[in-house]
RNA sequence: GUGGGUAUAGCUCAGCUGGUAGAGCACCAGGUUGUGGCCCUGGGGGCCGUGGGUUCAAGUCCCACUACUCACCCCA
């Protein structure tokens, strides 16, 4: 990009998506929406900007995203408003502002962009694309399981075979405060042997040290208490009951009692879908429970569970998909209307019909209809146009032919 | 916010120890008075990211800035 000619430019971080790449993101979201259908949910779609205060509220006042990460500006009435940083949050909040509660509808999902404020690098922009799915109100261990092989099923249906299933379990309100404390109390044993973020985390979020990359602090958080022992017995059946679900729906997973979730709202069951295909950001999915949230954002209490998977990411990982193109290329011999006049028939009965209105070289009108994968070619000039005729060329198989304009309508029906 | 790498044609990149720009792909045209995919020929297009410095001479060396990129932090 020499700069120069160029004075408008793309923000950093956000990224134009161009015809060139766009089937794969159809096929990416109409497999989401096809695969969440069919377990019965059901499309809901939240504004981009929102409050800030919800974002505090939910994400959490001392998470990363709500520190440092959210776009937040004063709008003309001095309000403070956020671009959406995830998705849950906007749809509990659309949840208890429509009374969904008094609906029995209970499955959601939504589709569409995130916005951080983070330095972009694979696999992570500003604005970013998240499919997530919401289900309020069920308690039962069964739909924790379900949701993750919904997300299971979506990768498969995109094709997506390598990745593995992390699961843990976190706690809640009447259980992880001890549990904090007991690793705090052991980690604080070898402070000075902490990294310097760790150090800090220690004080902020002791949980996150059992996350860390440095390999010293790894070895530390090896021996560091489990949740699992600490777990309240509303918690530890829970996530027992998930465990068998899971093993009863055929989904194979991995417990890993250092998998961390970022935002604070999780409870109980939490689970995360990695690849080792996409750097350092392997995680392609990743979701949970969150019981207190609805309440805590001013609803009455109800359950909640879900994912959100990274559709960037998941675009990386498709390999294979269906490609568009057109059907017939109309290479216009300087005959405008009687062009558009076939055109219009095709396209009545459902084909995607492209007519050239550049004078050029039959030649190249040629060449352009074989770039653009059209699978037929319809030549037509001053003699067809007056014998009411068309010559049609299958690109697909080289083969040419004359028909009267009625018999080739009749034939491509 | 911090660190590493990169910056030459629309795209991917070459350009040795400094002598004033190249390939492949793409695009356009021709080889076929109205016919694609392969092949051949030709063509357009670059103040070599920006600014400064060293030098007779800088795409090439030095400095700064900017952008991109990867990684840390954190997350999908």
């Amino acid at each position: 990009m020499t700069g120069k000619e160029c004075e408008v430019e793309i923000l950093r971080g956000f990224k134009d998506i161009l015809p060139d790449n766009i089937d794969k993101w159809q096929f990416l979201e109409t497999t989401a929406r096809n695969t969440i259908e069919s377990f019965g949910f059901r499309e809901i779609r939240t504004p981009i900007l929102e409050k800030t205060q919800l974002f505090k509220r939910s994400v959490g006042e001392t998470t990363d995203i709500v520190e440092k990460e959210m776009y937040t500006f004063l709008d003309k009435n001095n309000e403070s408003i956020t671009m959406r940083p995830e998705g849950t949050a906007g749809v509990v909040r659309a949840y208890i502002d429509n009374h969904l509660e008094l609906s029995s509808f209970k499955k959601y999902y939504y589709i569409g962009p995130m916005f951080r404020y983070e330095r972009p690098q694979k696999g992570r922009l500003r604005q970013f694309h998240q499919i997530g799915i919401e289900v309020f109100g069920i308690d039962e261990p069964a739909i924790d399981a379900e949701v993750v092989y919904i997300n299971k099923a979506l990768l498969n249906n995109l094709g997506i075979n390598n990745v593995r299933i992390e699961i843990n379990n976190i706690g809640c309100d009447m259980c992880r405060p001890n549990y904090m404390d007991a690793l705090k109390s052991y980690f604080e044993e070898y402070r000075s042997q902490l990294c310097e973020d760790c150090q800090k985390r220690l004080y902020r979020n002791p949980l996150r040290i059992l996350d860390c990359k440095n390999e010293h602090c790894r070895l530390i958080a090896k021996g560091a208490p489990k949740i699992t022992s600490f777990a309240c017995e509303t918690c530890r059946s829970h996530y027992d009951v998930v465990k068998e679900k899971l093993t009863d729906f055929g989904v194979d997973f991995i417990e890993n009692p250092m998998l961390v979730r970022g935002l604070d709202y999780y409870t109980k069951f939490v689970f995360e879908i990695i690849t080792d295909k996409l750097g350092a950001q392997g995680t392609v999915s990743a979701g949970g429970r969150y019981d207190n949230l609805v309440e805590q954002l001013g609803g009455k209490s109800t359950s909640g569970v879900g994912f959100a998977a990274g559709e960037e990411r998941l675009i990386e990982l498709i390999e294979d998909y269906p490609k568009n193109r057109i059907d017939f290329y109309i290479a216009n011999l300087d005959v405008d209307e009687y062009a558009v006049q076939i055109a219009n028939k095709l396209r009545g009965i459902g084909k995607k019909v492209y007519v050239e209105y550049e004078r050029r070289s039959l030649k190249s009108m040629m060449k352009r209809a074989n770039r653009m994968n059209a699978e037929f070619a319809v030549i037509i000039g001053e003699n067809e146009k007056n014998n009411r005729k068309v010559m049609v060329k299958n690109l697909f198989e080289s083969k040419q032919s004359e028909y009267s304009l009625e018999a080739f309508l009749d034939e491509v029906k």
